[in-house]
Order: C-alpha cells, then structure tokens, then sequence
DNA sequence: TGTACATCAGTGAACGCGCGTTCACTGATGTAC
DNA sequence: TGTACATCAGTGAACGCGCGTTCACTGATGTAC
C-alpha cells in the first residue's frame, strides 16, 4: 500500500499528535504506549519513527499542541474588556465539573502537572514554559500582577488536581465551589 | 539464611513500607518497581508477596504511611493556640524551598496527586481520604470552614506543584512567595 | 508529456529489556509433646 | 528442659507480557530526462 503523499503525511503526522496530546492527558505519560498512540491515530507502531525521533520528542510536542489548544481562545483576544470576558470565561471553564471529566481535553498541567515535574529535559522545559504563558494570560500580561498570575494558576491548577480525586460528583462539586470562591479573593483583594 | 524471627519479619516489613514511601514520592508509582523497593529495603524482589498481595496494595499502605508522616505534627497538636503555631509551621514548611526539593520525605499529594487522580481503587480511596483529613486539620475540624481548607489546600498543592516545574531556584522561589501572599489573604478574606 | 528510477511513508516481525508475579528451595524459628 | 517436626521469611531462577526501538520489505509518490 505505501508509500503515501506529502499531504498524506502532514495528515498522519496531525492524528498522531492529536492522539497523543489527547491520550497522554487521560491515562499518563507512562501508561501510554507508542503503539497506542499510533493506533489511536489508525496507523502501525512501527511508522512512528518517520514522524518523531523518539517517544521523549512525542510527548514534548503533544504537551505543547495542547497548550495551544487550551489557552488559544484567551491569548488571541484584544486586550481590554474583551480579554476581562474570554479571562473569566476560561476561569469559570476551567473549575467546571466538565473540566473535571474530560481530562483528554483538559488543562495540561492539570493533567501532567506532578509527572512532568518529577523529570527534566524537553517535556519538563515545555511544561514550565506553559506555567509561564498561562500566568501571564491571566493577567493580561501586566509585569506588575505577576504573582497574582501565580497564586490564581496555583489555585486552579490545585482546585482540579483534588476534585479529580474526589470520590463523589457532589465532593468534586464542593472543591469546585471553593476554587471558584478562593480565585474570586485573590482577585478582589490582591495588593495592587 | 532464612527463615527470620517474628520481629526481624516486622523490622523488614516497616523498611519496605519506609523505602515505598519514599521512592514513590521521589520517582512516582509506575517508574517504581517492587525489585527497586525491596532493593532499597535491603532485601531480593521475591520476598515481597510475604508482606504484601500485589504492588496496589503496598501503594495504598505507602501513601497512608506517608499522610500519617507528614500530617502528625499538625493533628496531634491540642486545638487553640498550639494548633495555629502547628499550622502556620506546617503550612511555611509547605511553601519552602527544602519542600520543592525533598520530594521523598514531603507531601504525598503533591507527589503523587495527579497520578492517582487517574486510577481507581485503593490508592485512589487512601488519596481522597489524604484530602479530608488535611482540609479538616487546617480549620481545626471547625465544619463552617470547609471550604477555606479546601481553597488553601488546592493552592499550597498547586504551589508546589508549579514550583518543581520552575526551571530555576528564583523562578520556583517567586512562584512560592505568590503561594504565601495567597494563602494570607485566604485567611484574612475568606467569609465567615 | 512519457518513461525510468530513486525515495520514503507505512507495515509487521523481531530485538533486548525490565516489569509484576510465581515457585521450588533453604534453614532458622516456633510449637507440640 | 530437651527433642522432633511443621512453619514460613527470604532467596534467586523462571513465567508471560508489553515496552521502545530497529529493520527488511512494499509499492505509490516524486523527480530527472
């Protein structure tokens, strides 16, 4: 059957990315597999290394997709009220019990957060690289706010991590509530 | 050699649980073998099954074993005046550098939050469990203020979540002054 | 435009390796008389 | 208290299995004339 075009190819190379960005935030880094990934994406195992040099590349570039993906609706809008509105939207997204749910698409951080943390190299680099965009997101770039950045995706990034352990919809719902509560303080109160 | 004393059997059975403890808060759950454990507790891999069913059940008898570690000092202290000393000591220690880098002897939710947060079953109930017990001993079992041990854990979780993703001493020092000055003001703030 | 040929995306078998778990074995420990 | 014997903690080889990666092969694609 092969070979395949060059269009073909770029199409291969976007499912597997989006398969592994997609996988890797529902079941880990580690308990994925290349060969799940390439069958997520309809493709052999073995085609893999036409397309990343090595599953570390993989994860790397899947980790950065979905960064893209997650903060692209706030970092793209005009600073100004518009940004305030997608700002908020985000926030009130991201301690949703969807959000909770719905790992593969998630936040993640929120999902890789203490995996990533544990090695270095390329995901680790790509991971605080992340920390660093969505804090300064958060306050519409503003140098001055740049803790508040912190503490907020602190308090989200935490907020989710422990409804996901929650045992029951009404406990995740509780934790939600007090994100959303807590997030509303630091805001109001923060130092200016 | 074997066979080895009732005692002996008990002084190797608390060295296996203390080297899981730490070993899978330093490296996380799937990069742990059981050989790497019995290793650490100075014994061979084929011994293990006459302390422990399976791998699950000596995570969840680890991660307990830790949450009593690290939270002894808070919920034995008397309530009133010794219990806000002990909190305000426990959350400093929480938000420290040393905290950033000793992960094997420091919280087991940020850990290992997120990788449990994807299983089910023991390890998953002992980390929800973790989560109770921590929220209630940082309000001082008062029930009206659930949801502040809720928000603070989140954001000393996340904190130090984000802090071991930073790339630099000062970067996770910055993200942990942030941690601070937000639980001061979930503690000043915060509705009563 | 048509032909000859090199390229290479994708396949599926195979590689060495470490995993969790099982098992036959050992000999000191604990127990029954 | 002493002896005979069953128990079982710990050892190390072995189990089947899935992992990341490599490789010979295929045939459609892309290129040179």
């Amino acid at each position: 059957m092969p070979r395949v075009s060059e269009a073909e190819k770029l199409k291969s190379h976007k499912r597997i990315l989006d398969a592994a960005s997609q996988l890797f935030r529902e079941r880990g880094i580690e308990a994925t597999s290349v060969s799940d990934v390439m069958k997520a994406a309809g493709l052999t195992h073995g085609g893999f290394y036409r397309h990343f040099d090595s599953k570390e590349a993989l994860v790397s570039a899947a980790f950065k997709a979905a960064v893209d993906d997650v903060l692209e609706s706030v970092e793209s809008a005009p600073r100004g009220p518009q940004h305030l509105a997608a700002r908020s939207d985000y926030i009130t997204r991201y301690l949703s019990a969807e959000h909770i749910e719905d790992r593969g698409q998630g936040c993640p951080l929120a999902a890789l957060g203490t995996e990533l943390a544990r090695h270095d190299g390329l995901a680790n680099d790509a991971a605080w690289n992340a920390v660093e965009r969505m804090a300064q997101t958060l306050v519409a770039d503003d140098p001055s706010a740049r803790e508040l950045g912190y503490a907020t995706m602190a308090l989200l990034l935490g907020t989710v991590t422990l409804a996901r352990l929650a045992g029951s919809r009404a406990e995740a719902q509780s934790i939600l509530d007090a994100g959303k509560s807590g997030e509303r303080l630091l805001e109001q109160h923060w130092p200016r």
